[in-house]
DNA sequence: AAATATTCTTAATCTACATTAAGTCCGCCC
DNA sequence: GGGCGGACTTAATGTAGATTAAGAATATTT
């Protein structure tokens, strides 16, 4: 299991001693997902705390009429979950799956549990994770309720460069809130007003 | 200033020693803030940690057109603040300002440090507090991207059935994300089908 | 390499909701 | 208590984006 990024990743909000680097490892476990396989599937309890090392998760909400709805892409160096049913432990609403193989390194909630009470930094760690959480949802939500659709999307492509090179249209389509025909529709007209 | 509702509010997820309630009281102020006037301007750094005791507060963002969208209402009992300008301490996007005359605990981020570093279990208690809200956000997004104005409204009144009767219907359209006008002609449509 | 599935495009038609405008009702301040 | 600004309503018209459908281009599987 390859843990740099992750410890790469944690330095950043706090520094841990060599021993209590330890006592997070022991915790640490590793899993590959296939392209289109699931790692949580609506109506199942999101159990652990997932972050990616290789790859491209997506979350997301299907809705009564079976279309899509992402919440959020996870590339490498991200965090990903159901937060509801993590809470709770009650099923999930949402779904995460895998746009391209991925790997992952989880926690299980219990042994979440356990590492705050040996090492609170982790406490911490996780307080600033998710504060960082809400200021991207509240602005994702101000974007959702005041942006058009071409300004979301250009709104996307300057806060994921990466992604929007990567991912299928429609994936995109899904996140900013559109169909595909409309998002293919939109980029035509944009690159022929050139 | 009375603290009681905050430190009920507090005792659902940590409980704190007598010594500890102390120092937590010694770093709280109180504020009252009138009907219609701001607690935090687009402009101004979100420089406090902030407690509803009585009263009702709104943020929002106000668009290029002009037009406010209401990210969230902070009855007593609940925590409100712009995170990204919080965080950064970077000028805010979000306005913050009282439907009624409202009354809040706060907290200056440099206390809040402090606080952290004496009582280590209110990190915790700040964390639990934002995956909390991370789960609304996540709800509130997917009720955007998937649910029509009416759905959307319904939930709302689930939700929040005590502000549905003293708000603004207004208020209620900003923040279930259509026009005054069209949430007015939803609902007389709504009542004439019965 | 063929077969199959998935993604992307184009275009016609449709609809949920926005915009504009006018008028009514109500609370609040001088 | 009369004037006034804000909240709510109604209705006509406009539009961003959805839906439907069909074909073309790209992947993926075998």
């Amino acid at each position: 299991m390859n843990t740099d990024l992750l410890l790469q990743h944690i330095s950043k909000h706090i520094s841990l001693t060599g021993e209590e680097e330890d006592i997070l490892k022991s915790v640490l476990h590793s899993k590959k997902i296939k392209k289109k396989h699931f790692l949580l599937q609506e109506g199942e309890v999101n159990k652990t705390a997932t972050f990616v090392t290789s790859g491209i998760l997506r979350i997301y909400s299907i809705d009564k009429n079976g279309f899509e709805h992402i919440l959020q892409f996870a590339p490498p160096g991200w965090w990903i979950g159901d937060m509801k049913s993590a809470i709770t432990q009650q099923p999930a609403t949402l779904n995460i799956d895998a746009i391209e193989d991925t790997e992952i390194i989880w926690i299980s909630k219990e042994d979440l549990e356990k590492l705050y009470a040996a090492v609170p930094k982790f406490e911490r760690f996780f307080r600033i994770l998710a504060e960082n959480s809400i200021a991207s949802y509240q602005q994702r939500l101000v974007n959702n309720l005041s942006l058009s659709a071409a300004e979301r999307y250009d709104n996307f492509c300057k806060l994921y460069p990466s992604l929007v090179q990567n991912l299928p249209q429609k994936q995109v389509a899904s996140y900013i809130g559109v169909t595909p025909e409309f998002l293919s529709k939109m980029l035509s007209n944009l690159s022929e007003k050139k």
